[in-house]
DNA sequence: TGAGTGTATGTCGGAAATGACATATTCGCA
DNA sequence: TGCGAATATGTCATTTCCGACATACACTCA
């Protein structure tokens, strides 16, 4: 598979999938879900720590209210893109995401 | 501004802006594309050191190849989730990950 | 009790990001 | 030189994410 021609892979589609590559993408995707509610914690900290509401939070980083509590809630709708934004919009420094990341 | 009704600051919408805000927001921007930066570069770094093309790391993540190039090439519609998950396909160690981070 | 403040949840139209594709460009090597 | 593999660039339809809003719930005081 390794060698196939890009034409040949671009056509095979979904089909080149198997239950191992299933496997792998779920861990990845496990990681990649614990990395965020581990940043999302750090959001909820942060903001806390500088006794902001989530109103104050969200005026900072031009966001609304549902926004904040959803990024809180882990709610899937929300990015890592937002999730770090609003990490640093909650005055965290550099190295309290860089400890977040650590808690992976 | 800070004790203003909620109903009161969702009416005003944008014009509670100043140039201050803008100048932090700017600053927060900032922050987050550097930290796109450093882990776009660790993505590519990653990616060699295990000698997978792109079209490789497009397979292992269900992407494609011209996503992987974006991704390489800072490409502003590229979001932090899929450099995340590119870096995470691509074979990098948690300990990777946290040095892109620690580059910030 | 009820008013005020903060947080949670559901929905929606518009905006942004995505994979796929076509095609161009670059690069290594016979 | 030329051929094939790798990478880059541009476009587009679909999917995902967004802010905004309405409203419900929780908690604290007076």
């Amino acid at each position: 598979m390794k060698t196939s021609k890009l034409e040949r892979l671009q056509a095979e589609g979904w089909s080149v999938g198997n239950a191992e590559d299933f496997l792998q993408l779920s861990d990845e995707e496990a990681r990649l879900v614990a990395l965020k509610l581990s940043l999302v914690s750090a959001v909820k900290k942060s903001r806390i720590k500088r006794k902001l509401s989530q109103i104050d939070l969200a005026q900072r980083m031009k966001s609304s209210q549902s926004r904040i509590a959803k990024i809180e809630a882990g709610d899937p709708s929300v990015s890592l893109d937002l999730i770090v934004r609003a990490l640093i919009a909650s005055g965290a420094t550099t190295r309290d995401i860089q400890v977040a990341f650590t808690k992976e």
